[in-house]
This record gives C-alpha cells, structure tokens and sequence, in this order.
DNA sequence: AATCTACATCGGAATTTCCCGATATACCTG
DNA sequence: CAGGTATATCGGGAAATTCCGATGTAGATT
C-alpha cells in the first residue's frame, strides 16, 4: 500500500464523498437494486450524485481502484463499486503506526 | 480541520518522512540540541536530512503548519519546528469516523 | 554600520491534477 | 445486424503542485 498514492487520492473532495456514501450504499443510493450490499453501486448512480460529467467519475473511480479502496464487478453492461474495508483496515492501521 | 487540506499535505514522500522524524526528534536529529522535545528542530537540521534546498524545505514545514500538524517557535535566528500530537489525535479520530 | 547566519518569500519552469467533450468499447434488445 | 445504454479511454485546457534559484528579512557578531 502506497501511503502517498493513497493519501493523493483522498485529497479530492468528490472521492471522499463517494467513499463516503459506500460506507451506506443502501442510505445514499436508495434506488440502486436489492444487491447493493453484495456488488456496490454503478456508476451512473453515482454520477447523478455528484456535480461532475461521467468520464470525470469513471477516472475518479477507477483511480480509488488501481488504490485498493474500492472494488469493481461488471455485471451486464454495469460496472458496480463498492468498498474493500479491508483495504480501509490496512490504511488505518498503517496511519495509526506511521503518522 | 478540512480534510482535503491534510491529505493534501500527506500527499508528499518528504513532507511525510518529516513528520515521521519528528515523531522521535532526539533520535533523527542527534545533533539538535538539548531542548529537542521541547521546541523541537530546526529547519537547517531537517534539511540536511532531505535532499532538497532549504527554500523548499521551509515551504513544506509552512504548509505542514497551516494544515495544524506542526507547531513552530522562534528563537533567535532560528525556527524550531515540532509535531502538534494533538492535531494528529484529532486526524486520527476524523479518519476512524469518516473514512 | 557591516557582515554573517537562519529562515521566509518571490518568480518561475516543469510536472501533475482536475475536469471536460469526444470517441471507443462492451453489452443488451429488437 | 442496427441502435441504444453504460462505462472506459483519449486529448487537452486550466489550475495546482513541485521544487528551484534569487532575493528579502530578522537576529547575532564584530
């Protein structure tokens, strides 16, 4: 895990948000279907969230990815994201030991 | 405390070895003198420790203090700088809790 | 006052990040 | 296959960051 890589990607106030709301999926995607728990959350729920175009959260995501913090499955034409709190776990116990 | 800011400020190899340096100044900088604990290190003694001009090592230590993560003191020509624990047990607690 | 030392600030070139529109790709449906 | 939808990727302008050398400023020394 890459503490500056990591660290560059929670330095976007989108990226927090939509860290954020997958920690509820459920609470801040109520339209999402009944597997939100399982799979995540698609992209396009996530846009209409956020204040920005679909490439923009497309690299956003993709970039919390390539990080380890969240995770992908495509199911149909959908791609779902949703949180590696493992991955969350590892950060905070790197952050507690090194900062 | 936002945020963005600190992660920002995290978001850099140096600017992150100086804060962990400075975790245990009497042993990174065992020439600082006697009250290292105290007022904490001097910016000529963490730049010969990093390979970057004193310009920019005093940027990084202002930004570092902006963000509340360091505390500096002047005396006489010198700026000592050290770790302000309590803005980091304040990171550290917005980060279990946000994140 | 003149000078030296320690640090801060300024101006800027190079790089990176932010965010967009356009386009490509994948899948689904008729 | 043609057309529609969801997402990814590309190219790029604007803004921010990185890090430098030069210069400014404050305190100490002579």
């Amino acid at each position: 895990m890459d503490q500056v890589e990591v660290f560059k990607a929670l330095s976007n106030k989108t990226r927090l948000l939509i860290l954020q709301w997958l920690k509820d999926p459920e609470l801040h995607f109520p339209d999402q279907g009944r597997c939100v728990l399982e799979v995540g959350v698609c992209v396009g729920e996530i846009q209409r969230k956020v204040n920005l175009t679909q490439s923009t959260v497309s690299e956003y995501l993709s970039l919390l990815q390539r990080t380890g913090l969240i995770e992908s499955t495509r199911i149909g034409q959908w791609t779902y994201y949703k949180r590696n709190e493992e991955a969350f776990r590892e950060l905070k116990n790197l952050i507690d030991k090194e900062l």
